[in-house]
DNA sequence: TCTAAGTGCGCG
DNA sequence: AAAGCGCGCACTTAGA
């Protein structure tokens, strides 16, 4: 797995000459290939049907180190911004590198910039190699690569779209347009609303006057949200919530949508690998995160292929069980629904109060049901309760705190400093005194919530990268069975079509499709064994295989 | 006419 | 106006 290696020949291509010269060293053997990040490189060797093994990304690697605890700067890492900056336009010539004993391979733009990547693979590797936690560390940097790969794979093949899916439920739902304007349902609603308001010229559209002809309309509410509109009794509540909801549906995932992300039946979000500070994958364009359930009955696979669904059941409270070793937490997470078997403990009385107060734990609530079922959870789980009130606690004092394989949260801000130490001045006013404690307690639940959430972002990229591995063994179908829609790297193989945080989307040719689910449940028993080791905690799976992607 | 900030809601 | 985390996007208004 390691990449270690000082380079060795290199070989200037132009940029046509690549994908040939990566699928022969792919042919050849075992490579991983280091380069400034997959999205400079790999769309275009996927387009030639060039699919690569392994990968080192410079970029992601380097966010990793530069904030990492535990990882000194004796190399300059940190010095080095250009890093973090936005990956450049494609360069016009290429280089190849052969690493130690040809171990890997590394592709470059121009000699100076290859000079450039190959010098901060050299300060990457120092400064792992003598990080407090290297092991834990380099896995990580492996996994993030990987997913940097799936990312790339996934936009390339695209999830499974049917247009004419879509079309008929947004007819079903909003109703039909017609000439310039407006669905009807969606004009029925505004009419409906307007009438019952009194005010034919109400907008719906702009918060502010609407909130004026509600006002006026004696429903006194102070925001036009849906949960503070639902608490009144008025003719007016059931249309306009039926209206913004429709309207939503139409603004966000419409006719519009369709015609700006779904093309030759495949919709291809831009995923973000470590988007978010926590590790998850964040998206930029085309609200893939954000896709609507109902929206899920689109999701159609090709004819001859089929859709292997699964999401895990609870990852985060599963996660933090095995981070803190709370073995209660464990044992009661053993089997399917994990919040059943805290029930059973006799800590809180229902299933609901469960999700509740675990959510809370991890979330840090205070205040309400949630915060009230907290103390019966401390007493029931200590360790676990120990790890997210530590880390809270550490947020609250401005400290640092990473997940279990070594992803640090970031320093606290200057803003911040300057705020808590406003407050500590003698001659500090009361409304200092409360705001910094109110921007303490905010930090302390991010940090709490930091080390769950990115860690289960680090199973999950575990669980991606082992299903990657193993989905490349299936052996491909004819050529007449392609999809090829998917383009040439995958249009014969099962491939990931879709991740969203806990959940996995594989297109797979009909006759792999048990093979294919084999293969999921075991990525995610691996993964649990990569990061926690023979810690007992079950990673269990709602799996489906349907045409369809929809979930129960 | 452009940008930034606010609001609300979709996802986990 | 979410008692409690993390996001992205559409739409609006305020301000330069």
């Amino acid at each position: 797995m390691d990449a270690t290696g000082a380079p060795g020949s290199t070989l200037t291509l132009a940029p046509a000459e690549l994908p040939h010269a990566v699928e022969a060293r792919e042919r050849a053997g075992a490579v991983r290939w280091v380069w400034s990040d997959a999205r400079t490189w790999y769309p275009r060797l996927l387009e030639r049907g060039v699919r690569v093994a392994r990968a080192w990304d410079l970029r992601l690697v380097h966010a990793l180190l530069r904030d990492a605890r535990g990882v000194s700067d004796d190399a300059g890492l940190r010095a080095h911004i250009e890093w973090d900056a936005a990956p450049p336009e494609a360069p016009s010539t290429e280089t190849l590198f052969d690493l130690d004993g040809g171990a890997g391979g590394a592709a470059s733009g121009p000699p100076e910039a290859a000079d450039a990547a190959m010098a901060e693979y050299r300060r990457q590797i120092a400064a792992l190699d003598a990080a407090d936690n290297a092991s834990a560390l380099r896995l990580l940097a492996t996994a993030e690569s990987a997913g940097a790969l799936i990312a790339v794979e996934m936009q390339t093949a695209g999830l499974p779209w049917s247009v004419a899916a879509h079309e008929r439920m947004l007819d079903d739902v909003l109703g039909v347009r017609r000439g310039g304007g407006m669905p009807e349902r969606i004009e029925k609603l505004a009419a409906d609303v307007r009438s019952a308001l009194g005010d034919p010229g109400a907008s719906l559209d702009s918060q502010p006057r609407l909130l004026r002809s509600l006002h006026r309309a004696g429903v006194l509410v102070e925001s036009t949200s849906r949960w503070e509109l639902a608490r009144h009794e008025h003719p007016v509540v059931a249309p306009l919530i039926a209206y913004k909801k429709l309207m939503r549906l139409y603004s966000a995932n419409g006719w519009a949508w369709l015609a700006e992300w779904v093309r030759d039946g495949r919709f291809r979000p831009v995923y973000v690998p470590a988007g978010v500070v926590t590790g998850r994958w964040a998206s930029s364009g085309g609200g893939a995160l954000q896709i609507p359930r109902a929206l899920r009955t689109a999701v159609r696979a090709d004819p001859g292929w089929t859709l292997v669904t699964a999401d895990v059941a609870q990852l985060e409270p599963r996660v933090l069980a095995a981070m803190s070793r709370d073995t209660a937490l464990a044992e009661a997470a053993s089997g399917r629904d994990l919040y059943a078997g805290v029930v059973e403990t006799g800590a809180v009385a229902s299933r609901a109060d469960a999700k509740l107060a675990m959510l809370g734990a991890m979330y840090g609530a205070t205040t309400g049901e949630s915060g009230r079922l907290l103390p019966r959870l401390r007493r029931t789980f200590p360790r676990a309760m120990a790890l997210v009130d530590d880390a809270a606690r550490i947020g609250e004092e401005g400290g640092v705190v990473s997940t279990w394989l070594g992803r640090t949260s970031p320093a606290a801000g200057e803003s911040w400093r300057a705020l808590q130490g406003l407050a500590s001045d003698a001659a500090a006013s009361g409304i200092d005194e409360t705001r910094a404690r109110r921007s303490a307690r905010d930090r302390g639940r991010f940090t709490r919530n930091f080390v769950v959430q990115g860690t289960a972002a680090e199973w999950a990229l575990a669980w991606l990268a082992d299903l990657r591995s193993r989905l490349a063994t299936i052996e491909p179908v004819d050529a007449e069975h392609a999809a090829p829609a998917s383009g040439p790297a995958f249009a014969r193989r099962p491939h990931l079509a879709f991740f969203l945080h806990d959940e996995i989307v594989v297109h797979t040719p009909v006759e792999h499709a048990e093979v294919v689910a084999e293969a999921v449940r075991e990525s995610a028993a691996s993964a649990g064994r990569l990061l926690f080791g023979t810690f007992p905690i079950d990673f269990p799976l709602d799996l489906r295989i349907g045409e369809t992607a929809e979930k129960d």
